[in-house]
DNA sequence: CATTGTGAACCGTTTCACAGCC
DNA sequence: GGCTGTGAAACGGTTCACAATG
């Protein structure tokens, strides 16, 4: 999961729980698709298992946007989507910039997760001459040398950066001097930012990291298990000893092969 | 953040938080960096600062590894490499196959960062025909076909899927059956998965979404603050109003202007 | 009477603050 | 003296369980 926030202190009252922050583009989602659907109204049990959460946390997250179920019945889909999109600020526009158009800047500005829920990507930035003018996603990419104009220009409160590493804290300077105070960060680089400025990250790394994390866990207990050892206390240097067997037990049935569309 | 996990219970003693597994790759990164630089030891202060996150938690974190640490001088930079490194499991080789070559999959192909830590892209695979024997990132492309038999023959447990949202469970489903335990996600989906199997979910539009309610609640303090309302309880009404001045007062001092690299 | 909304208990994580140790 | 390691307190989030209600 992408994570990393800088805050300011919660001072205000009726504050939505960060962790209900992160959870209601889920619920939008799945609200989206029952709308499509045109299926009027949801329980929270329903919407729940949609979304990939318990029914319990999503009555406590939506309780905290205001009560807008019925007992009994369940929630009106349309008007659900109505509420989540205002609560997020989705009902306006979000002009953003990407900045750093490789092969990362490039599958972003042709994401179409952005466009449908209120993003317009305003312009696409790298500090490459030789990218400059160049279409990507059907846009001119513009140098970096135009970042300060573009951002004033066009209102631009959010910035990408796509970068690599060694570029990412200056250009996230220039971005908040521009006027930029939400930065999602690809580059994998702590990024030092001024108070009142939001830092998102997203780490393709880190989450591999997390996985053979927990991959080589489940290898230690394989082995512990086929051993015939007590799952009792975990023993590390049975683990280890263990480790290297991963992957030495595997079947590759080919039953029914359904097709897979490319990305 | 990227997050989303499908997990046994926590059933064995010693485990280490999730949250702590979640920084280790932090942690790693700026002490990699120490050490390239041949820092021989660092405090919990400083590793803190270069990590992003607080002293008092990074202690608290490697305390649940063992004590590595010497009271008054600090950790030894190569020491905690290695051990968060085995910790992670990043002593050993992890074979990985991307799904869906698309912008997305093309750039995670070529992403550095998997291989400088122990991942190995073993395959791309794709649906589309047209595709295969496609070279992307030095590598040719396979079919979808061949999947199981990947999976199989290069004892591959983790997978990543960047397939449009419509093909991912599908996809999903095949890794599994052919072995995966460990899935990184891109596509906008739930993923179902049977018990044992980890999902971990990264998803760029939400990370957007997430922005765009801070930022929305800040233009509503802005507008407050402009305003010269008391700065007490928070009017939803106020805010709505306000919102649509967003961005207006920007300025873009353009002072000095490092150079940016192209992703 | 099915389903929401929510206090209260619970649990994992963070922070504090200081004892322990080199 | 300086810095780690860690109990204990504080916090935020999740889950439980049931009263409220259309």
């Amino acid at each position: 999961m992408a994570t990393g926030r800088t805050h300011r202190p919660a001072t205000r009252s009726r504050g939505i729980p960060e962790a209900t922050v992160a959870r209601l583009p889920l619920y939008l989602r799945a609200l989206t698709a029952l709308s499509e659907r045109s299926v009027p109204t949801v329980s929270s049990e329903e919407l729940a298992t949609a979304a990939g959460v318990n029914s319990a946390k999503l009555r406590k997250d939506f309780s905290y946007l205001g009560s807008y179920g019925t007992r009994g019945v369940g929630y009106d889909v349309e008007y659900l989507v109505y509420q989540i999109s205002r609560e997020l600020g989705l009902t306006q526009d979000w002009p953003v910039v990407i900045v750093g158009i490789g092969n990362l800047g490039a599958a972003l500005a042709n994401y179409g997760g952005f466009a449908s829920r209120g993003f317009r990507v305003a312009a696409l930035i790298d500090a490459d001459p030789a990218m400059a003018g160049k279409p990507v996603a059907g846009m001119p990419v513009q140098h970096t040398d135009e970042l300060e104009k573009i951002i004033s220009d066009n209102g631009v409160s959010i910035g990408v950066i796509a970068t690599p590493a060694g570029a990412a804290q200056q250009v996230c300077e220039r971005l908040v001097a521009a006027g930029v105070t939400s930065i999602l960060n690809f580059a994998p680089t702590v990024l030092s930012v001024p108070e009142g400025v939001d830092v998102r990250k997203v780490d393709l790394s880190i989450e591999l990291q997390i996985l053979a994390f927990h991959e080589q866990r489940k290898a230690g207990e394989d082995a512990a298990a086929e051993a015939a050892l007590p799952a009792v206390a975990r023993d590390d240097a049975a683990i280890e000893a263990a480790a290297d067997n991963v992957a030495a037990s595997r079947k590759g049935p080919d039953g029914d092969v359904p097709a897979v569309m490319p990305a």
